[in-house]
DNA sequence: AGCATTTATTGGAACGTTCCAAATGTCAAG
DNA sequence: CTTGACATTTGGAACGTTCCAATAAATGCT
C-alpha cells in the first residue's frame, strides 16, 4: 500500500489545485478553455489571437488574479528587466541623487533598479556585482569604489554584460563613462577666486592615484592661463581625500613660502577639514582665507561658514548613465562613450575678496 | 533536405556548446565528471557530498566562471531573496534615508532591495506593486502614497505576501507599521515654543484626510495640557501640505483674532512656505514669529533662516521596517505590530523667545 | 470540388535549477 | 555469502514560461 504513495501525492496535488500559490498560465488556459500557448500569446499582446479569444482569456486572468511570473519567462528567453546599481552608500545624498536619476530613466523603459551597496570596499563591491549577476540583471551601473582598477572591473564582468561606469573615472576601462566635468568645475572654482582678487591659490587634497586628480588640476591651471596668470605647481598640496587630510594640507599651506590666500579643494570633505583648521588657527574663513570645495554635498550648506562649492548635477548624471545603459542593453549605439555633466558654482560664505 | 533542419540545429547547438551565454550546472557536471544533482548539492553546501568530490566540483566552478542562476532556482523552490521597496521619490532625502536603512538590514540577510517609484500617485503605486510581484519579491515595504486606503492596499496584495507599511499610517490596515512618533514629536515642538514663552501657538497645515494629522494635533494639545494650558482649537488652520499651502495658512494666521505668536507645522515644507510669507510680510522669522517644522528634510538647514524642526530618525525607521519584513518572510513573530521611531527636536534659528 | 493560402490554435520541447526516490558502493555483523 | 546499514551519487520529474513546428479551421482561387 505504501507504494501508492506517489500516486497519492499527485492526486492530492490535483485535488487542492487552486488553493496555494499563484495561478499559472496553465490554470488560465484550463478555465478559459484554450491552450497555454494561446494564453502566452495573449500575455504578449500578439496579434495572432482572435479578438474574442483574447477577451475571454483576459477576463479569466482578471478573475483568477493571475500574476505574470517573470522569472519563469526569463528562464526561457534570455532577457531580464532588472538593472543593477552598485554604489557606495545610499544615505550619501550624492549617491541617492544618482540612484534617483537612474530610477527615473529606467522606469521609462519598464525596468526596475536593484540596489547593491559596495560601501567603498572593492571586496564588497565584487560580491555585490556577483549577487546582481546571479539575479540575471540586464546590465549594471557601477560607481566604482576607490581602488577599483580596470583589472578589478574586467575580473568581475563577463564579456557580454552591459556596464556603465559613473562618477569616478577608471583608466583604460572599456565601458562608457558618465561623470562630472572636473576641468570645467575647477575652472569655475578657481576663476571665482581670481575674480575676487586672489593671486596665490593653492590646490588642496587628493593625489595622482585618483584618476580625477589630473583633470581637476588641469582646471585649476587653465583658470590661471585664461587670464594670463601662471599657476604655481608648488601650491599643489597632496593629502588624503578626507577631513583629516584637508586639515593637514591646510597646515602645510599656511606655512608655505608662497603664502596662498585661497584654495580650491579636491572635494568638499577636504575643504571642510581645511576650513576647520583655519578656524582653529584663529583665521576667519571667507575673510582671511577663501576656500572652495567640490561636489556640493548636503553638509556643505550646514557647515560653518557655509561652503562655497561646485555642484555637479548628480541627478542628471544618473539619468545619462541609465540612458547609456539602456542603449547598451538594446545593442544600440551609445550616445557618447564619455559624458561630462555640467558643473555649477555655488557661492556661499567661505570665499571673499582678497585682502592682501 | 530541408527536413533535416531540426537535426541540424541540434547539431550546431551541440557543436557550439560553450561559447555563448553562461555556463550551467550541467556544464559543470560534465567537466567534473559527476551528475548535475551532485553539483547542485555542492552549491547548497550539503554535507552529503564527499569532501574530495566537493573540491573537484568547486574547482571546475571556479575555472568555468560559473554564475548561479537564481531565477531558475526560484522557479523550483518558492523562495526569492528580493525585497521590494515602494516609495514616493528617491531624490527626496526623506525616502532615500529610509531606503538606505532598509538596504542595510536586508544586506545582512543576503537580500537585495528592488526599488519602485510610486510618485505619490496611487495608480503608479499599484503598478509598482504589480511589477514587484511579477518579479516574485519575497515581501514589500510600502510607504503609501497619499490617498491610499486599507481597501486600495488589500486590493494590491494577495493574502500571503509579507508587507510592512512605513511612514504613513493607513487606518484598519492589517500590516505591521513603522513610522515616526507623531505625538511625541509635536509634543517636543510645541513644548519648545511654550518654553520660549509663547502662549498662542497655531497648528498650521494638513487636514484630517491625513491619517497622521490626528496624532500630530494630539501632540500639540498634549504639550499645552502638560503645563496646564489649553490649546485653542481655533488656531488649527488646515491647508495643503505644500509650500503654497503653508503660505496660505500663515496668511490666515496673521489676521487671526487669536493673534498667534508662533506655529508648529504639519511638516517642513509647510513651515518653509509659512516662513517665506512672513519674510515677505516684513516680519523676521525667529524674532517676530517663531516656526517649527517636522521631518528635518535637508532643505530645512539651507533655508533662511535655518528651520527649527523635529527629526524623525528616518534611517532607523527603515531598518526597523526591514527587520519586520524579514521576520514576516521567515514566518517568525513580528517584534511589534506598530513601531514608533524616536523624534528629536533640532533647534535652529526659526524660533526665539516670545516678545509679546 | 480540390487545392493553396491565410488565420488561429496547439502540443511538446526547451530554459537551469531543486527535489525525490532509487541506485550504487562499502563495510560490519550474522 | 547474505543481509542490513550507512554514505554517496544519480536520473528524472517538476517549476512556469516561450518558442517552434505542426495542426485545424476558414477563406480564396481555379
Amino acid at each position: 500500500m505504501l507504494k501508492s504513495n506517489k500516486t497519492l501525492r499527485k492526486l492530492m496535488a490535483a485535488k487542492v489545485s487552486t488553493p496555494k500559490s499563484r495561478a499559472t498560465i496553465i490554470d488560465i488556459a484550463r478555465v478559459a478553455g484554450v491552450s497555454k500557448s494561446t494564453v502566452s500569446l495573449v500575455l504578449q499582446g500578439s496579434s495572432l489571437v482572435r479578438k474574442e479569444t483574447r477577451e475571454t482569456v483576459q477576463n479569466v486572468i482578471e478573475q483568477l488574479g493571475y500574476v505574470y511570473n517573470r522569472s519563469a519567462a526569463g528562464l526561457r528567453q534570455a532577457k531580464s528587466d532588472f538593472a543593477g546599481i552598485v554604489i557606495g552608500d545610499l544615505s550619501n545624498p550624492f549617491f541617492s541623487e544618482l540612484a534617483a536619476g537612474i530610477e527615473e530613466v529606467l522606469a521609462g523603459y519598464n525596468m526596475l533598479p536593484v540596489l547593491a551597496n559596495a560601501n567603498e570596499d572593492p571586496v564588497q563591491q565584487a560580491n555585490a556585482i556577483r549577487a546582481l549577476r546571479e539575479h540575471g540583471v540586464a546590465g549594471i551601473v557601477l560607481s566604482p569604489a576607490r581602488g577599483t582598477t580596470a583589472w578589478t572591473i574586467s575580473e568581475s564582468f563577463p564579456k557580454g554584460l552591459p556596464v556603465v561606469v559613473a562618477m569616478c573615472v577608471v583608466d583604460d576601462c572599456p565601458f562608457p563613462y558618465v561623470g562630472p566635468d572636473n576641468i570645467s568645475g575647477f575652472l569655475q572654482a578657481t576663476g571665482h577666486l581670481i575674480e575676487l582678487g586672489h593671486r596665490s591659490i593653492a590646490f588642496l587634497g587628493g593625489d595622482n592615484s585618483f584618476a580625477v586628480q589630473k583633470e581637476r588640476i588641469e582646471g585649476w591651471r587653465k583658470a590661471h592661463r585664461d587670464v594670463g596668470l601662471v599657476a604655481d605647481d608648488r601650491l599643489i598640496i597632496n593629502s588624503a581625500p578626507s577631513r583629516q587630510g584637508g586639515a593637514e594640507a591646510m597646515e602645510i599651506a599656511l606655512s608655505h613660502p608662497q603664502k596662498p590666500t585661497a584654495a580650491v579643494c579636491h572635494n568638499d570633505v577636504v575643504a571642510l577639514g581645511a576650513s576647520r583648521l583655519l578656524h582653529e588657527s584663529g583665521l576667519s574663513v571667507g575673510r582671511d582665507f577663501s576656500i572652495v570645495g567640490f561636489d556640493d554635498i548636503a553638509e556643505a550648506a550646514y557647515a560653518f561658514p557655509p561652503l562655497t562649492t561646485v555642484s555637479v548635477g548628480t541627478r542628471n548624471m544618473g539619468m545619462e548613465a541609465a540612458k547609456r545603459l539602456v542603449q547598451l542593453i538594446k545593442g544600440e549605439a551609445v550616445d557618447s562613450r564619455k559624458f561630462l555633466g555640467e558643473t555649477k558654482l555655488i557661492v556661499r560664505q567661505s570665499t571673499g575678496p582678497c585682502k592682501v
